[in-house]
DNA sequence: TTGTACGCGTTATCAG
DNA sequence: CTGATAACGCGTACAA
């Protein structure tokens, strides 16, 4: 009784209100049942359900309701009320990297245009861990989880299961870890990458990498170059792990391996790699293509900027992290079938840097 | 007396369960509650106002029923009943420009640090109009909004206004929207850029920009050059407006004011039409410092790496993104006094591009 | 087909 | 100082 009482006195308030009137606080669902005169269970199922028979003439009265009213339900009593929100977490490790920006970007685009926000959470140097970025996330009811990160936090992998909402991991495999998988092909992008420099002349390769330890993407190329280097004969293969705080320590490795012969090129793992070897090769007065060939892994805006233009395998960064959205959608709507594994192919960008010029 | 029941049940359910047993779902405040023996508005007081006296007995109940559940309260529910999340949300015009990224940075830190977390919306070139954009973020109930957008949205400004959030903009200003506004000065960096050419005797400027309508950042950078430009006796000064579909526009406009002259210099607007200057200074055959003088507003990580390194006016992106967040802070801490312009000065960082070279 | 009543997890207002 | 109870806005069995 009382709270039939309740009811009608909020019909009676808000059917006293002027019509579009810009109250401080939005319409809720009560709002348009009043106005229709149904009950809210009515308009709910309106809004959710529309298949369910509904008589045309309430139909049509709902329906103006919300219109006049400029009714659109809170997300975040949907989510509460629904267990899952219509929001999907991404974390990244580092977003300076240009490479997970333009997957961000891709994923962002998906999401929208599947009607859900991206939460972001950026694992920067500092000491967030994984696991509580996931955790963060986990606790607003996200619908599902986009992981490029570390790989390394174990605990991670335990939050991550622990939300129960599908994962998806990009670039970086987590072991471990239940979940969809999408990334570039890195074996073949460094086949691909190596091969094009044997191709053009060079004899000596450098593969440059970043510290392999714990992260998937860096050891699986690092071991694609390592088996092209055991395979071909005549040719010489070396890899160097370079690292932020030492740039002196490149600049000695290139000039030592370049010392053995006259034909050395480097192959970068990454953007990142790229950039240190771009310095290095700045600082030591050389010159791409003629003392020194050069091909990498991840296209940017700048790359044919640099010496005679960089030339480079570039990723389908829009395409994997569409995917990622996609594979979520998926597992969200109740897709059951074990972790996929979806490898997209690079594709070369041939540019100066990886052509012998006269010397 | 149902409610009671009920209580005690919940109660008598939780009791019966292992303590850190990995139930499906994560403890709520009842389950604190029944576990301490005490009610949740109990739970909910320590928890928030640990001020308010509590006796010693039921605070060290409550405290360890906390922690043996692992209990962290769901904001989705506290948004709920408080009428706002620990959300942030942020509308960038583009994701894919460096500067954004690096304000994004920046506030996503300072989020973090405060505990609030990032909701991302960008605005490709897509249909995304600001207004659904901001419209989107306000249904989540975010605490405040942070805009670096286009600024040509009407609609946005009342959508914001609508909100009854907070709002600071980042680098765009937006007329009629009651705001804090971080920014660069713009003026100064244009000044300090122009005045480092002419000291280094380049004496024809020209300026490239992308088309200023509608972005305040871009018109009061090309206003304070042609401001400068007046001002100076003897100093050649042009303003071009650049546009990404044709390139061939900027390469006609380099050689015609070239052509009146041997000391022109570009001074670029940012980071994007400086990718453009440098295709068009390698398309031209021509090489910075000799043929050209540069300048351009944005440091970037290549831009010590093309042609002798490009001369810049590097943005204190982080500072900016952490004084956006800060801004807000304030406001929804209750701060009420009037619209706040913060603006921070740019720092030169001279490279060769600057430098004249006998030619 | 529509309405009632309760639950989702918290906070806040009041009694006690 | 603590506890019952009503919001917050919505979805949904269940009843009618």
């Amino acid at each position: 009784m009382a709270a039939r009482w309740l009811y009608d006195s909020l019909k009676l308030v808000s059917a006293s209100m002027p019509p579009s009137s810009s109250s401080a606080t939005r319409a809720t669902i009560a709002d348009v049942a009043a106005r229709a005169g149904v009950s809210k269970s009515t308009v709910s199922r309106f809004l959710n359900r529309r298949d369910e028979l509904l008589t045309p003439d309430i139909a049509s009265r709902v329906e103006s309701a919300v219109k006049a009213l400029g009714y659109s339900p809170s997300p975040m009593a949907q989510a509460l009320s629904r267990g899952h929100s219509r929001l999907i977490g991404l974390v990244v490790a580092d977003v300076t990297n240009p490479f997970s920006v333009a997957v961000l970007r891709g994923a962002e685009k998906a999401c929208k245009e599947a009607g859900y926000l991206l939460m972001l959470s950026n694992l920067g140097d500092g000491g967030v861990r994984e696991r509580d970025a996931i955790e963060a996330l986990a606790s607003y009811q996200v619908a599902g989880l986009i992981l490029n990160t570390m790989g390394r936090d174990e605990a991670a992998v335990s939050a991550a299961a622990r939300s129960g909402r599908p994962v998806v991991l990009v670039d970086r495999r987590h072991p471990g870890m239940q979940a969809d998988f999408v990334s570039l092909d890195n074996a073949g992008a460094v086949q691909m990458a190596a091969a094009h420099l044997l191709e053009s002349g060079w004899r000596d390769l450098l593969y440059v990498t970043e510290p392999v330890a714990g992260v998937s993407s860096r050891r699986e190329r690092a071991a694609a170059f390592r088996a092209l280097a055991n395979g071909r004969a005549g040719m010489k293969a070396h890899v160097f792990e370079s690292t932020p705080d030492k740039p002196d320590a490149l600049v000695a490795a290139l000039t030592e391996h370049k010392g053995r012969g006259r034909r050395l090129a480097v192959l970068a793992s990454n953007s990142v790699t790229t950039l240190r070897v771009a310095h290095a090769v700045a600082a030591l007065g050389w010159e791409f293509g003629r003392d020194l060939g050069f091909a990498g892994i991840d296209e940017t805006e700048w790359a044919p900027l640099v010496g005679p233009g960089l030339t480079t395998v570039a990723q389908p960064t829009d395409a994997l992290g569409r995917l990622a959205t996609a594979c979520l959608l998926e597992r969200m709507d109740g897709l059951d079938v074990p972790p996929r594994q979806i490898l997209l192919n690079g594709q070369l960008v041939a540019r100066r840097s990886s052509m012998r010029t006269a010397s």
